[in-house]
DNA sequence: TGAATACAACTTGTATACAGAGCAGCCCTT
DNA sequence: AAGGGCTGCTCTGTATACAAGTTGTATTCA
């Protein structure tokens, strides 16, 4: 059924851009991927839109569709988007889960530390996405979600990018222990409790980064403070 | 031009939906609008897909657009989404904002009086939007635009439906000072100033949303606290 | 030799025709 | 008489053909 033809090429769009597969401001041909997915431009195009709003592409009037691109000016309003929407997020998926959602978001958790385990980096930030997603929609709040998955995207990709496995080895693990200690907040609706550790899993982040752009060490020269 | 057609189109479905001309939930006629503004089915989806994607519409498969729907669970996702976005918001774009954009702000203030002034309550929602659009886009921040963007088709809805001439004749002026204090703050590039007259402006209008459902008077058990 | 312009090939945007899913009304059965 | 299923209609989803725009190239003129 076309249904699942149409998902399958939103599924494949979707993995290849987060991959980093396709590189930020890659063209992207209608008429190959049509034949390539069985679908007509139309529903293919339809599908365009729908990721150009979720942020994986950018589409320009009369012009090729492209990977959303990832510049320096990118790089900065994420870090200042980042820790805040993700706390909120955290603080609210505390207050308004679900007894069976904790399940699932244990479920991530074990998918990602199997991906810690293994040696591919594409499926530790795959895992890592899920899980953060599962938060977001614990949290469940429909007006949070859109910058959300706008932030998750990015996050993946800059993981992706900046990940060194011969640089940080205890990163990995400690951000495993975070997400341990979220889900554990989460599971106790200790609301401001998860939202702190939402800030200092920001602050891994953003110091795993800061040791990747700039060796020496002027770890607060980009985005806000710590925000802690 | 068709460019223009599809435009008008997007710009009508948009005031509809905003000055609540169009209810929350109402279904929408593909054909009719195709042959009302002269374009056909295809770019007219187009459309529709796009105003989904920023929330004015509801897309189900193999049924009707509809107008997005405005229940109490929303409301209840709305305030405790709104003060913590339109927080931030305004104390990047103190940060963030260059001096051309600080003229645009005032007169968005200036239209924003002159809707005082008139007995027009759609008018007066709408110039109240684009002033806080107008921050928004000051803040310089394409991750939290999204988020904004759907809270502001939310609030001015919300705005029309709870709003009465009668029963609160000085908000309106108090929230008219609170945008010339804001304008203050981010010419001033106060940025923590800025955020917590946010912060005061959405209390006022939780008092104004509380005294519309409760007039007895328990501000406090929707959302968040005062979150000051 | 360099630049500007016109032309050609290709890509995107739109219209229309058709296929398929949902829904309502009617008839048949119990 | 009431409930369930069938049939036909309407509207959504998709394919294809066509129109319009963009880009690269070649040719001509300064």
């Amino acid at each position: 059924m076309s249904q699942t033809a149409k998902q399958q090429l939103s599924d494949h769009v979707r993995f290849s851009v987060l991959s980093m597969h396709w590189a930020p401001g890659q063209d992207l041909d209608e008429s190959t991927l049509s034949v390539q997915f069985g679908v007509s431009r139309t529903p293919l195009r339809e599908v365009f839109r729908d990721l150009a709003a979720q942020g994986f592409l950018e589409l320009r009037a009369h012009r090729t569709a492209r990977v959303a691109e990832l510049g320096h000016q990118t790089l900065r309003e994420f870090f200042q988007a980042a820790p805040m929407i993700y706390a909120a997020i955290s603080r609210l998926a505390a207050e308004n889960r679900h007894a069976d959602q904790l399940a699932q978001l244990s479920e991530c958790q074990q998918r990602f530390q199997q991906a810690l385990a293994g040696s591919d980096p594409i499926a530790r930030a795959l895992a890592n996405h899920d899980f953060h997603r599962q938060i977001a929609v614990m949290a469940n709040n429909r007006y949070l979600l859109p910058s959300f998955d706008r932030l998750a995207i990015d996050h993946t990709r800059i993981g992706k990018t900046f990940y060194r496995a011969d640089a940080d080895r205890e990163s990995p693990q400690i951000a495993c222990q975070q997400h341990d200690d979220m889900i554990q907040a989460i599971t106790a609706q200790q609301g401001e409790r998860a939202g702190q550790l939402a800030i200092d899993h920001w602050n891994l982040s953003k110091h795993q980064f800061a040791q990747f752009v700039m060796p020496e060490g002027l770890s607060d020269s980009l985005g806000l403070g710590d925000n802690a």
